[in-house]
DNA sequence: CTGTTAGCGCGTTCAG
DNA sequence: CTGAACGCGCTAACAG
């Protein structure tokens, strides 16, 4: 392996020198920057991040946390779009991501937790999928031993960044399109799990339409379960003129029941996996930006690390109307 | 940040004894070994894996380099599938894996990619989603620089493994199913990419079946593409008795098409990807198991690491028919 | 079985 | 603007 020794010698300059060109320092002649420059084409020197990192103290690395269990998990394609967002932005910024599930940190206490990202250099965690009862992850985000950025969740502090989507504004538009489109006054609404962040903003986002409105609203917790929307469909959807529901996943289910029981309802979804356009005529959702969300993520964290207080962070998405042909095309 | 040293101190041991016990060195008595421990104990002691990978030349860093943009990229659990396996097994041998994709690497030159590699300090490779015309990589493994497991394509050389199920006989297998069970004669096989190592592979098992039932086979390629499979089943399927087709995702573009050519075919897939049973009132498939497939490579790469030579490994699969209901209760 | 010592490759003072 | 020297935390011979 070749070193910053080896270069150094081959530009006839001190070790030092080499390192301060390799780390943009000002205070370097021209002259001898090009120098080193050429040693280390000449080379094919390649820097030893491990090195760099114990030497300076600062590992690059964050882990990218993410919970699957709940909600779509493995059907759509949301946590993929999430990684390689972080992936991308993160080799952007020259760090270095893992990628963990919750699965792996699950029966852990928080101690244990901080041990276990300590032990791998771990300088910040986003985290993807947080819910209000995982006491040992909030435990973790107040102790601020970490940098912190937080997916979906209202949460910030000098260690700690959030960023979302609005989630009441988003539920109110959409909800809002597909009932005007059906001129529909009785709705039935299917939220997500009770305890999840997002639920409570997007019942919000319900709650304020049916009064602009003048609605009737019947909200049920559908737990972002496909099932347990088919079942809830079964039970009001009849007398209901419209379903909207937090989840494409559940508004699938909605759809799937209304069909077996031969009638129809405009039902709409929250999400825009592509899997919605599968099984849909038509149905409309919320396509948020998966990829830019953590891809925003990862920059938030860059400037977490390099030092600036945490902040609350909105992205923006957009109103679409899936279907089959448009998604193969 | 408290350190080897400070442990040995505390236990009144030297440091080397210390890192002896970390290592597990036989050469160690149980009493200082339970000193040490005890030490390690009350000061909360971490290891800093930065300063053993520096120190030991071993980082145990492996990277999982995923195509996602040809076949049914992000739109299925496949790659969440080989992933979560992956880092499963990675923690389970200690090691440490990064996620890198095809579109990071694309436009690189096989130097540019040994420094892109070296420069992260990864020890091994693990390459899903490979085909023939990669020529780069197909580089990349012949230099073996790096260790290297291949999945679904057969490579094998000193630094490199390759772990696939017997695609051939899987193909075989779920095709004569579907055949036998539907009585069928003229069989119409929808195929993956030309350039693709798993597709020689499954239409020789189609080419054997034919031979063996005596069936007539028209070949087609789909190109792992919905789309191109819809067009193929619109041109040729009215003909047909049945349609094999080397993908899930085209099994669903052929019966879209045949729904709508208001005809019955029985078609079949691969891959056993979820959304089939969204589509599908019933479809027979290859249910792969991602999951162990890629822990499987994990674990081989440990072994590759750790000096055994390359191999290559056959798992197994299973013959399966999604529905919907099945799949959301 | 235990302790001493010399690096691993790099970042960072601090003289010159 | 440059270079010598020290140290980051740990591993691995080598003595004892």
């Amino acid at each position: 392996m070749i070193s910053i020794k080896d270069v150094a010698k081959h530009a006839g300059v001190a070790i030092s020198t080499v390192s301060k060109v390799l780390n943009q320092y000002p205070n370097v002649s021209d002259e001898t920057r090009k120098k080193v420059t050429m040693a280390i084409e000449e080379l094919g020197f390649v820097p030893n991040s491990i090195a760099s990192a114990l030497s300076s103290k600062q590992s690059g690395r964050i882990a990218l946390l993410m919970n699957l269990t709940t909600q779509t998990q493995a059907i759509d394609e949301i946590g993929m779009q999430y990684l390689h967002g972080a992936i991308w932005q993160a080799e952007k910024e020259k760090m270095d991501l893992i990628t963990v599930f919750f699965s792996m940190i699950k029966e852990k206490s928080v101690l244990e937790l901080k041990t276990y990202f300590k032990a791998q250099n771990i300088e910040g965690i986003i985290i993807y999928g947080l819910s209000k009862d995982d006491f040992v992850l909030h435990e973790l985000i107040l102790s601020k031993s970490f940098k912190i950025v937080v997916i979906d969740a209202p949460i910030v502090n000098s260690a700690t960044s959030s960023v979302w989507i609005d989630h009441r504004k988003a539920q109110y538009d959409i909800a809002k399109k597909t009932i005007l489109e059906n001129n529909a006054k009785r709705v039935l609404y299917i939220s997500g799990k009770e305890n999840g962040y997002v639920t409570e903003q997007r019942i919000k986002g319900m709650q304020e339409l049916a009064e602009d409105l003048d609605l009737t609203l019947l909200i049920r917790d559908g737990k972002f379960n496909e099932l347990e929307a088919r079942k809830l469909t079964f039970q009001y959807g009849a007398h209901k003129d419209v379903i909207v529901c937090a989840s494409d996943l559940m508004a699938i289910g909605a759809m799937n029941a209304l069909m077996e029981m031969d009638i129809f309802r405009p039902v709409c979804g929250f999400d825009g996996i592509t899997l919605m356009g599968y099984v849909g005529k038509q149905m409309n959702t919320v396509r948020q930006n998966f990829f830019a969300v953590s891809a925003s993520a990862v920059e938030e964290m860059h400037h977490l690390i390099t030092g600036r207080e945490g902040q609350e962070i909105f992205l923006g998405y957009e109103l679409v109307r899936m279907q089959y042909l448009d998604i193969i095309c």
